[in-house]
DNA sequence: ACTCTGACTATTT
DNA sequence: CAAATAGCCAGAG
């Protein structure tokens, strides 16, 4: 499909995002990357944004590229998403997720699951 | 058609 | 090590 246009974009992102193993993270780029656009990690937040309305998309496993819960400000509550990620397991403290590269997920890598 | 903004990242000061 | 700068691209007014 040599045609991506925008609309699938966003669909790649949250087909990614979907595919993040429970317990486990990733970054924008890391997405981005896999989408063929390693230089818009910001379209894969703006992607995230309009996730709201669309499928089960777990935002809250997107972080920034050194785990910090950029987008924390966008879920409902205050601390909704940090909460979300210790649910599953995940170290978070500070709106920063601890151990990052441990529980890092590459959807590159991953995609054998 | 133009401008502003944004859940990012890498580089430089 | 922290703050500032630039590059990136797509959506909304």
């Amino acid at each position: 499909m040599p045609a991506p246009s925008t609309e699938n974009f966003f669909e790649r992102v949250y087909e990614v995002a979907r595919r993040i193993p429970c317990g486990r993270v990733t970054s924008y780029g890391a997405i981005a990357k896999v989408l063929g656009a390693a230089r818009s990690a910001r379209m894969v937040g703006w992607a995230m944004n309009a996730c709201h309305g669309r499928e089960d998309i777990p935002a809250h496993r997107v972080v920034n590229r050194v785990g910090l819960l950029s987008g924390k400000h966008h879920f409902p509550g205050t601390n909704l998403m940090q909460q979300l990620l210790e649910n599953e397991g995940v170290e978070v403290e500070d709106n920063k997720i601890v151990y990052f590269q441990k529980h890092f997920w590459d959807p590159a890598s991953g995609c054998e699951l």
